[in-house]
DNA sequence: GGCATGTGCTAACTTTTCTTGGCATGTGCA
DNA sequence: TGCACATGCCAAGAAAAGTTAGCACATGCC
């Protein structure tokens, strides 16, 4: 459905179906905070660095980090170090494009597909501690 | 775009055209959590009374019963208290219909209409209390 | 050199969310 | 009466997320 090509990005998010339970609920974490929600909206206009950005939002280069951070990690966005003309490396960000519908229906599909309750990290079944 | 007829309950959620920013990062907020989204997979197949739900997802009431509220509380679900015939009130729930569409234009629009930053709790910039 | 701008990282604190366990109430039934 | 099953609420600890503050490094320019 998205009309991504054929050579996706790794980043790149196809459509709920292309993600798994687990997938789609990082996604929906990812996107369920307010800063990180302008952060897209903001991208979604205009690519921006790192610094540029921090300053549109009024936050922060710190934080800001740490939301573009797990941004990227969700396949939300994507970095693109650039070095400018007078030498300055600055780092570059932009939203890959992502549909994702939400129903019923498509909760039911992806539910199928979380990793089991409790199977978590180290698995308990053995003797991990 | 969504089915409900005029008579929309209150809970119910239209299009994501319809949700504010801030309901929207509620309502993602509220789905991005394996138990919440087991329960609405479990709804969306068919209603069920808390204690029930409870055993077919394996947790305790008590924990079903806070993501129950958070669903209610995001309008994901709606809950009806029945008597059955042997006298027992049961408290039914069920999942309410909704569709959001997740993009990068979605999420942009959505942005326009959150509470601007520092705007929350106290509220400082104008004496609304 | 000193200042401005760009990047990155981490330790530490605060706040929020998640989960458990215990206790209380009410009804039907053997 | 005592057991089974339904509901509800709350205190408290554990875990995760969000934020701040400070320091480090590089480059261009007056």
């Amino acid at each position: 459905m998205t009309t991504s090509p054929p050579g996706n990005g790794p980043g790149d998010l196809g459509d709920l179906g292309d993600l798994s339970g687990d997938e789609l609920v990082r996604v929906l974490a990812t996107l369920a905070n307010p800063h990180r929600l302008r952060v897209v909206a903001a991208l979604a206009r205009e690519r921006m660095y790192v610094s540029e950005l921090a300053r549109a939002l009024g936050i922060s280069r710190a934080l800001l980090q740490v939301h573009l951070r797990k941004l990227e990690a969700a396949g939300l966005v994507t970095a693109r170090v650039e070095v400018s003309q007078d030498g300055k490396a600055m780092k570059f960000y932009e939203v890959n494009r992502f549909a994702i519908e939400l129903t019923p229906e498509a909760v039911e599909a992806a539910e199928r597909t979380l990793t089991p309750p409790g199977d978590g990290p180290g698995g308990e079944t053995k003797g991990s501690k």
